[in-house]
DNA sequence: TGCTTAATGTTCATGTTTGAACTATTATGT
DNA sequence: ACATAATAGTTCAAACATGAACATTAAGCA
């Protein structure tokens, strides 16, 4: 018996993922690059953005959208609350949670934040025709709704 | 004067890129649960991939593969070595590098992780044609050639 | 040869992420 | 109503990644 079972790497799909991961990592690394001249991390930018499109949001929502864990989103705020580019003030019906919403300066820090991310991604995927774009993005939702509770 | 510029997510690159992100995100997410029965870690997964197909390859080589400082690897390797899942030995001609080998031990473990690891792409790859599936992964060798040196 | 520069790997301080335990508040069920 | 569950957020310690400074060795070149 060989324990050398089907080598992955022999897979269309592995090899194909392993791209997907690669292509991922390496443009989050680039975006924390160009995005250290604001001072602004790339989670951080996820935070701005979400509270953008969500104004409002719990931090309980804003972690399940960030795929991330609550006691983070704690850790998270605080330099944003004190830069003054968020708000945070209790909500009245339920005094446990907290409601989020973006300061003026935060709007505007997203805005200049922004262009650059537009800029970066525009770069990678200017490679791709409109269809093949979309159809990544189909995909791509499909394989986050497969394993989003797995 | 208006801030808001032409928004994001007007944007279907920008869209889409997003999902890419997500799902690579709920994949490595997943994958971390799924491989903590063997007490094994998706970085440290990728350290035994990459052993496993260049044997030899120095810690410096290792970390370029793996897109990750020098000294990250300098933490990762003693954890594996103490287990008996790698070797390191210094090189006869440059006394500077180590080469790195996978035992017959850490080979074993690779072969247990990649089962799991393979049945997670799968699942989440199964969504796509083959077509599809191949036309993503070229896409994504080409963001990653562009951005890699950027 | 000798001197300078580059490369490999390590160390250390810093910042981030995580999960478990905790407090406070609200929902549920009998 | 009251006891029990569940939920929102925080705290804390541990794991992890990062980059700068460092030691050792090799390469380039006068």
């Amino acid at each position: 018996m060989n324990i050398k079972q089907e080598l992955p790497w022999d897979n269309p799909r592995f090899r194909n993922w392993v791209a997907v991961a690669r292509a991922c990592h390496v443009l989050e690394r680039t975006l924390a690059v160009k995005l250290a001249p604001l001072d602004l991390k790339p989670a951080q930018l996820d935070v701005l953005m979400n509270l953008y499109r969500h104004p409002g949001m719990s931090q309980h929502d804003l972690a399940r959208k960030l795929l991330v864990g609550r006691s983070n989103v704690t850790m998270l705020l605080p330099q944003l609350e004190t830069r003054g580019l968020l708000r945070r003030e209790g909500d009245e019906k339920d005094k446990r949670v907290l409601r989020l919403t973006l300061t003026n300066d935060g709007e505007a820090l997203l805005m200049q934040a922004l262009k650059i991310h537009m800029a970066l991604i525009e770069k990678a995927m200017s490679q791709s025709t409109p269809d093949q774009c979309d159809m990544i993005g189909e995909q791509m939702r499909k394989i986050y709704e497969v394993l989003k509770d797995a």
